[in-house]
DNA sequence: ACCCAGGGTCATA
DNA sequence: TATGACCATGGG
């Protein structure tokens, strides 16, 4: 999958001049980073939030927080974030990893391929997540794929769409500069882009990321 | 009553 | 490699 540079760093001026800097990730830690970004799977950023205010109200914004918890309490918690009891055994086996490798503050010193590695081992953490929370959490340049860029690269005529994460990800990484802040921004302003409805900004004119948008014509 | 939201796992072909 | 079922809440 290929590129263009002036493409990608064009589409990136336009969406950060519209929409402005985004402050990914909210969250006050590192470990609330992780959190967040097991519970967003496939649901909306409200439901989190409520979720993470129930764990806050139990003082389990922290690994050994989460530990104290009984399944049922932790389940409880994370229910308006839904699929809570299959994210109740992901938060579980992410909280198991960090114990058993020694935790965040140990994790900082490792490689970005070998956390990538061993976070991808972890059962719950898929290639989107992994990522999320090596830009967010532990400040890697590495840039996030979902499901707005792909819409996104699809209506750019830039690709399929449908091509492997991977594949996306070398792409957009060939074609831009390594830079932690820019693919922070620019994942997050793909996402902002996408939650917007057609016509309620100029940019949406041209090409709004929902899925049934009436506008799939190109940004640029 | 539907569709969608900042996915991942597991079974199957 | 690729598709489909499944998880499940909350807002539009």
């Amino acid at each position: 999958m290929r590129i263009e540079k002036s493409a990608a760093r064009g589409v990136f001026e336009r969406l950060y001049g519209h929409y402005g800097p985004q402050a990914w990730w909210p969250a006050n830690s590192v470990f609330e980073v992780m959190l967040g970004a097991v519970l967003i799977q496939n649901t909306a950023w409200r439901n989190v939030e409520h979720a993470l205010a129930n764990l806050k109200q139990h003082s389990a914004l922290s690994l050994r927080g989460v530990d104290r918890l009984s399944d049922a309490v932790l389940a409880r918690c994370l229910r308006p974030s839904g699929c809570f009891n299959v994210k109740t055994r992901r938060v579980r086996a992410l909280c198991e990893w960090l114990r058993t490798s020694g935790g965040i503050k140990r994790l900082q010193r490792d490689e970005t391929e070998q956390l990538r590695a061993d976070l991808l081992a972890v059962h719950g953490i898929g290639r989107e997540t992994a990522d999320a929370i090596l830009l967010y959490g532990l400040q890697r340049p590495v840039f996030v794929i979902d499901t707005y860029t792909r819409r996104l690269l699809r209506r750019l005529g830039w690709g399929q769409g449908n091509e492997p994460y991977e594949a996306l990800r070398n792409g957009f990484e060939k074609a831009l500069p390594t830079n932690v802040q820019m693919y922070n921004e620019y994942h997050a302003l793909i996402v902002a882009h996408g939650k917007q409805h057609c016509r309620s900004t100029p940019l949406c004119k041209a090409c709004c990321l929902r899925p049934r948008c009436k506008y799939p014509a190109s940004l640029a």
